[in-house]
DNA sequence: TACTATACGGAACGTGCGTTCCGTTTGTCA
DNA sequence: TGACAAACGGAACGCACGTTCCGTATAGTA
């Protein structure tokens, strides 16, 4: 591969994180092209369609997050562990707006794609979720899907109504409240 | 105004009420005039745009709630009063797609045109948190904003994974708990 | 029944966006 | 430095959708 050619990737990929970040996967390619400082043929050339570029970003975006979740599993105490990993979850799909395009629907039909990622991480939470059921600092009846769908739709909506991060935390403190047993501190 | 034109009126708005129920705003305007049995030319002479013909739709949806909180705020107390009418609020928002688009961002501009109707609304929760509140049945760290949030997303969430109603109901039960106050009984 | 205002249908237009194409530029190597 | 493959830029294409236009059909009326 040419040298220019690794440098024009590059920039690519770093004004689609930026521009997807902050638009979702609605922004036209060419905003990404003008970001980049390239034509849009370029950017064609090193992603054949919109969806390859997209699932280049957001691949990477889920890889951390289940490392997220991985360390979360590790980590000792599983109810504390859980409800700290859903805070960083939502604080991490509130800043990348991509993120609530690829895990609900996008219009896209590129959810296919993405599906083998999104699995991984469900099972990561729902690791979280049993572990911290187990020790009794969580009800038994709900699913991970259950979960992360309370978190994910708490992000968007603060998104759509301009709520702030303040908000935002609340929110998910919330969901991690009506998740605990009766007995656990709610503090 | 002509009788026939009455008749298509009639037969344009149940067919949009329908489409745009399932479908959500993002359905193209042949659709609802091909469910309506009439040509697009004659969507158009009795609503100007498709934000019209939405507006009025969603119109009557956000009034109908407003009733509901209305009712719910005369109901003897408080703390059930709200969390009953939450399920309903869910319910009605899963059932009506375009609920969705009108509460949050829709791309569309026709945000502006709803936000009285919105606010309205947004002021009737208000006014039923602020009751539970005071009863000291509801925590006192949350807004009327980020309520209705949780629970719009709760919806769009569910939908969008593709969850049934049960698990629908199940994650407005984990907000309704989330905003208890620690003393209440979660049942 | 004949006339006219009203309403209708759907082809056609404008715009936005994903994608393609091709003439031009540029890195690489002898 | 000269030549060629690789890469570039951006105009152009196709499609979807909101909206408009106009020739045709029809309800209402005398």
């Amino acid at each position: 591969m040419r040298a220019d050619a690794v440098v024009n990737r590059q920039r690519i990929l770093e004004a689609a994180e930026a521009v997807f970040s902050t638009q979702g996967v609605a922004v036209p390619i060419d905003a990404v092209a003008e970001r980049a400082g390239v034509g849009v043929g370029t950017v064609y050339r090193h992603f054949p369609t919109k969806e390859d570029l997209f699932e280049a970003i957001v691949m990477t975006r889920l890889e951390d997050l289940l490392e997220l979740a991985r360390g979360a599993a590790a980590t000792g105490d599983p109810g504390p562990a859980l409800f700290s990993f859903l805070q960083q979850f939502a604080s991490q799909a509130s800043a990348k707006h991509d993120l609530f395009d690829a895990m609900g629907a996008a219009g896209m039909d590129f959810k296919d794609r993405c599906a083998e990622s999104v699995g991984e991480l469900k099972r990561g939470v729902g690791l979280l979720l049993t572990r911290a059921q187990d020790a009794g600092e969580v009800r038994r009846d709900m699913s991970a899907d259950e979960l992360i769908g309370l978190v994910m739709g708490s992000c968007q909506a603060a998104a759509n109504a301009g709520l702030d991060e303040a908000a935002r935390r609340r929110m998910v403190s919330i969901v991690c409240d009506g998740i605990r047993t009766a007995g656990a501190a709610p503090d």
